[in-house]
This record gives structure tokens, C-alpha cells and sequence, in this order.
DNA sequence: CCTGCGATCGTCT
DNA sequence: GACGATCGCAGGA
């Protein structure tokens, strides 16, 4: 079931992060629907994160409003000048929250096809076992960025059973050591001996 | 296992 | 002019 309630998004990004830990992402691309579950994710919050892009230090004017979008909407940016990375905003309109996907398991046949075309090694899950990478494998891009999730055709989530606890992995978050002390905040989640994730 | 580095470009200083 | 919520590769322990 396709989750179309904004309700599900309005929460905190350190709730959310973990609540969509095996929700089914969608992309549709020309009508070819690619999914993939969701495996890590990172929670940020500008009001007291400055890992956050919309940090009060981050004089960044449209990201700060990407993440302060009603919880639900697509936050997307393009990093070192060749990835993207896709966040969903969480919390209610005017609180700049957000959770960075950050790798996901391919499902079905799309796997296929993207490992017949790139990958020399056949490990299937090379492309979406990072944030750039996972952007490429659904082409992702700043087009999409200010989308909603609950109402799009292009992109949106399918509904999954909550995890339980001791399915979850709780780390720090990756690649933020300009943030000071917040980078040592746990607000890095993963799906426990799932072989799509990033990094352990 | 680890560390270092280049690619590449929109945004901010 | 500097830098980044990345990635793949090279080289050393």
C-alpha cells in the first residue's frame, strides 16, 4: 500500500529515520516502476544540528527551505559536483528536519538490468549501496527536488511492517567531522546484517 | 584493514 | 577562491 497520509512524515527526523528502515521506495521512470526497500538512513535538524544543512551557520537559502517543507517532501542536492542525494523532510512546515537515504536493496527486475549493463563483477547491489550511487541507479536529480512523496507519480513509498528494535543498528553518521560535536550524535540507522548497506 | 587523492560544479565568501 | 551528508582507485600496514 502506498502511504499517502503526511502524517506519517510529520514526526521528528530522529523517528522518522529508523520508522522507514524497510518502507518500499518507488520510482517511476517513463512508466517502468523500479523499487527498492530502504536499508540506512541518516536523521538532521536544523535547529540544533550543524550537520544540517539548514543549520543557522549554513547560509544556504533554498536548502533551508527544502527541509522546512511539511514533512513528506523531497530534499535533493547535488554534492562534489557529480552526486546527488535524496532526503525525504520530516516535521511540520517551517521546522527544517530531514532524513538522507542513504542505501537501499533493488527489487525485482530492474536488479537485473542494472547489473547486465554496469556492473563487471555481478554484485547487483553495487548501485544503490550509497547515496550517490543509489540516486544514479534511480536517476534522481535536482528535478525532483520540492517533490511531494504523498501525492507524486514519479516518486513515492509503499507501506512495510514496522521493524523491531533488534533489527536496527544505530551508529553515528558519515562524512559530517565539520559538524563539531553534534557528529557524534547517533542519528545513523541501518538494517542489522542486510548486505546493502553503505558501510558497518 | 587503513589512509589519501582526484573528479567535478553549484553555492557561498 | 574554497568547499562539500560521495565514490572508486591506489598504495601501505
Amino acid at each position: 500500500m502506498r502511504i499517502t497520509d503526511p502524517n506519517f512524515f510529520m514526526v521528528s527526523a530522529d523517528e522518522l529515520a529508523p520508522k522507514i528502515l524497510g518502507k518500499i521506495l518507488v520510482r517511476n521512470i517513463n512508466g517502468q516502476l523500479i523499487k527498492v526497500k530502504i536499508v540506512e538512513t541518516e536523521a538532521y535538524d536544523g535547529k540544533i544540528d550543524r550537520a544540517c544543512h539548514a543549520h543557522l551557520e549554513n547560509k544556504s537559502r533554498w536548502k533551508a527551505a527544502a527541509l522546512s517543507n511539511r514533512g513528506g517532501c523531497t530534499y535533493i542536492y547535488l554534492i562534489y559536483g557529480m552526486y546527488y542525494c535524496f532526503n525525504i523532510a520530516s516535521s511540520l512546515k517551517g521546522d527544517p528536519q530531514g532524513v538522507l537515504i542513504r542505501a537501499a536493496e533493488p527489487l525485482g527486475h530492474h536488479t537485473i538490468q542494472v547489473t547486465s549493463l554496469h556492473d563487471k563483477n555481478k554484485k547487483f547491489h553495487y548501485y544503490t549501496n550509497g547515496p550517490g550511487k543509489l540516486c544514479r541507479a534511480l536517476n534522481i536529480d535536482i528535478s525532483l527536488n520540492h517533490v511531494d512523496l504523498t501525492t507524486s507519480n514519479l516518486i513515492y513509498l509503499e507501506d512495510q511492517p514496522e521493524l523491531s528494535k533488534d533489527e536496527i543498528v544505530i551508529t553515528k553518521r558519515i562524512n559530517i567531522d565539520y559538524a563539531g560535536n553534534d557528529k557524534d550524535r547517533l542519528w545513523r540507522f541501518y538494517i542489522k546484517n542486510n548486505p546493502f548497506v553503505s558501510r558497518k
